[in-house]
DNA sequence: CCCCAAATTC
């Protein structure tokens, strides 16, 4: 901005006695010639540049459009020598300006400002007065409302957006199917399940052209609910209407029948790929190995792993490495995972905040802090930004190892670096808390983090129900459950078997059995920790056929008994002197490759002592 | 489309 034009400002804003027209026609002249000088003055004068002389500044065309887009800047960023900032019109009208001169990132800029300025807020049909008196040509009107579209859906602003899509089909604006995109990918990032479908529905019905990409983000949102038969219904139906799915497509959808644990669906997808010639890309090897991690077949994943290094054409990425990497670190081997490593940075690929917080996880694992902190210098050495999972994760190792005061250390580090404790932080603390059996200070702190205003999960309320149900006072766990449930916070396996397990301790096995088959009722499946529960609550009681019993039921529903499961029915058997029983279920358990503790074998040479027989 | 964090059993 010019000097020259800030004396022009100058000049006319305090002589009321000109008119409007007169005092945009000197501002505009002095625009006209303006170069990029910073304005090297400071704004003194009271005006009353009114949103007419504004208007009619920007819509001057002899005015270039950069000119204008500077002025305009100007004003916004200079309160003092307009009251009046640039109204909703002023962006709509220099919108305009910029589109037609293709200054697009500009013009975005300037939308922007439109959509996420609550004092700008205006209905469409203002903002369709404003373009229409500007007299642009009608494809550059279009481009607006179709840029305007796409900032509603950046700044969440779903039902403008929606507005605007309205507006431009009712005005027979052609509507670009990657705005559309733009719009629908928002709206399954922010969890509208309900608009996604309904937009997708509204584009079908318009008749807008419908390519892979838009099935692919709808297919994605149903999957993101868990809706993964819909999903699957869908990709049937592209396929039936000769839209070929691509990777992305296919990707989608192995990895929701991934997180429901679906072995059949994930092979059908393969399939599909197969007979429709789609290739494996790197993501697809990616979530393959992560399934195969996760149902521990870890030799599987590792002969993908080379199977992708060998491959040509395709080149493993740092997320593919740092699946592996976090996989070796959970199992255990951390020494594996910092090979790989070393190898991805041989490979010139550069490790991200996942990678190190993969490793960061491990060497805490191992309770290796010292490692850890280093692990820490070196990401802030190479620039990578700390964030929240970082320090969770350290200040779980903290926890893990006991030592609960160097989190809280961690904790003020993080809150002095801006990052407030979140949810994750509190249930941290509080499980270490837990862990050292100090049950009230857990509990402090998380109705402490509750008076905070930090919205307690499912993790939290869980932490609670264990921690009244250990103390046996089943009746304050159920009234948290109670709560819980008000709250509209579902509860999981983890939830029902910590209250399983206090119903066992205290006897209560009618209550235990009860809530098992509520847990079940909701979709839930008993898994072995409810199991484990009920057999040493059985076994506790003396009702040691029903604890049997309980055990043989698990093969049924193919869960395998651990040491923890194997120990409960082993000791139990033992107290009750049946010796030979427990022996026996001592081969199946070494057999199954379980390694016995301590409490195995004392169980077992009690037995010997105390038999019945 | 994929990569890092929290809760349960002897």
């Amino acid at each position: 901005m010019s000097s020259k034009l800030h004396n022009a400002i100058k000049q006319f804003t305090p002589a009321s006695s000109k008119s409007d027209r007169q005092i945009a026609k000197a501002i505009s002249v002095a625009l006209i010639s303006s170069t990029k000088d910073p304005l090297g003055l400071e704004p003194t004068c009271n005006s009353d540049l009114n949103p007419q002389i504004i208007h009619l500044v920007l819509s001057n065309p002899r005015v270039p459009a950069q000119n204008c887009f500077r002025f305009f800047n100007f004003l916004k960023t200079n309160p003092s020598v307009t009251p009046q900032k640039p109204n909703s019109d002023a962006h709509i009208t220099l919108a305009l300006r910029l589109f037609k001169a293709r200054k697009f990132r500009e013009a975005k800029s300037v939308l922007n400002a439109v959509a996420s300025d609550d004092n700008l807020r205006s209905s469409i049909s203002e903002i369709a007065s404003s373009a229409g008196k500007n007299s642009s040509e009608p494809r550059i009107v279009g481009k607006l409302f179709d840029m305007l579209f796409r900032v509603y859906a950046d700044n969440k602003r779903f039902k403008e957006g929606l507005e605007v899509f309205e507006h431009m089909l009712s005005s027979g604006f052609e509507i670009d199917e990657r705005s559309c995109l733009v719009y629908l990918i928002a709206l399954k990032k922010f969890d509208q399940f309900e608009s996604l479908f309904a937009f997708f529905n509204r584009m079908v019905e318009a008749n807008v052209k419908i390519t892979v990409y838009s099935i692919t983000t709808v297919i994605g949102g149903l999957c993101k609910r868990r809706e993964v038969d819909k999903a699957r219904i869908l990709l049937d139906e592209m396929v039936a209407k000769g839209i070929k799915p691509n990777e992305f497509t296919y990707n989608t959808l192995i990895d929701a029948y991934i997180r429901i644990q679906d072995f059949d669906g994930v092979q059908e997808i393969l399939s599909a790929m197969k007979k429709d010639g789609v290739g494996f890309n790197v993501t697809t090897y990616t979530l393959l190995i992560h399934w195969r991690c996760t149902s521990g077949k870890i030799a599987e994943a590792e002969k993908l792993f080379e199977e992708l290094h060998e491959k040509g054409g395709l080149t493993p990425d740092v997320h593919v490495y740092t699946v592996m990497i976090n996989w070796y670190c959970k199992l255990g081997n951390v020494k594996q995972a910092f090979v790989l490593f070393d190898s991805l940075v041989e490979r010139g690929l550069v490790p991200n905040v996942h990678t190190y917080g993969a490793l960061i996880d491990g060497v805490c694992g191992a309770g290796q802090m010292g490692a850890a902190e280093i692990l820490l210098k070196e990401m802030q050495s190479k620039g990578i930004d700390l964030n929240r999972v970082i320090f969770n994760t350290l200040m779980d190792g903290y926890c893990k190892q006991g030592m609960v005061g160097e989190a809280r250390r961690l904790q003020a580090i993080m809150e002095g670096k801006g990052l407030e404790a979140d949810v994750y932080v509190y249930n941290i603390i509080a499980t270490g808390l837990c862990k050292a059996k100090r049950y009230d200070e857990a509990k402090k702190v998380l109705f402490s983090m509750m008076d905070k205003g930090v919205v307690p999960n499912t993790v939290t309320y869980t932490t609670l129900i264990d921690i009244y149900s250990k103390e046996g006072n089943l009746v304050e766990a159920k009234r948290i459950f109670r709560e819980m449930l008000n709250r509209g916070e579902k509860p999981n396996e983890v939830t029902y078997n910590a209250l399983i397990d206090g119903y066992c301790k205290k006897g209560n096995m009618k209550e235990a059995y009860q809530m098992r088959s509520e847990m079940q009722v909701k979709g839930l499946t008993p898994d072995v920790y409810t199991y484990t529960s009920l057999v040493h609550g059985e076994c506790m009681h003396g009702k040691i056929d029903s604890a049997v019993e309980l055990f043989n039921e698990m093969h049924g529903r193919l869960l395998a008994p651990n040491v923890v499961t194997y120990t409960a029915l082993i000791s139990g058997l033992s107290k009750e002197g049946r010796s030979d029983e427990a022996f026996r279920l001592y081969d199946e358990m070494t057999e199954a490759g379980l390694t016995p503790d301590d409490t195995v074998y004392s169980s077992l040479v009690g037995s010997l002592h105390g038999s019945k027989s």
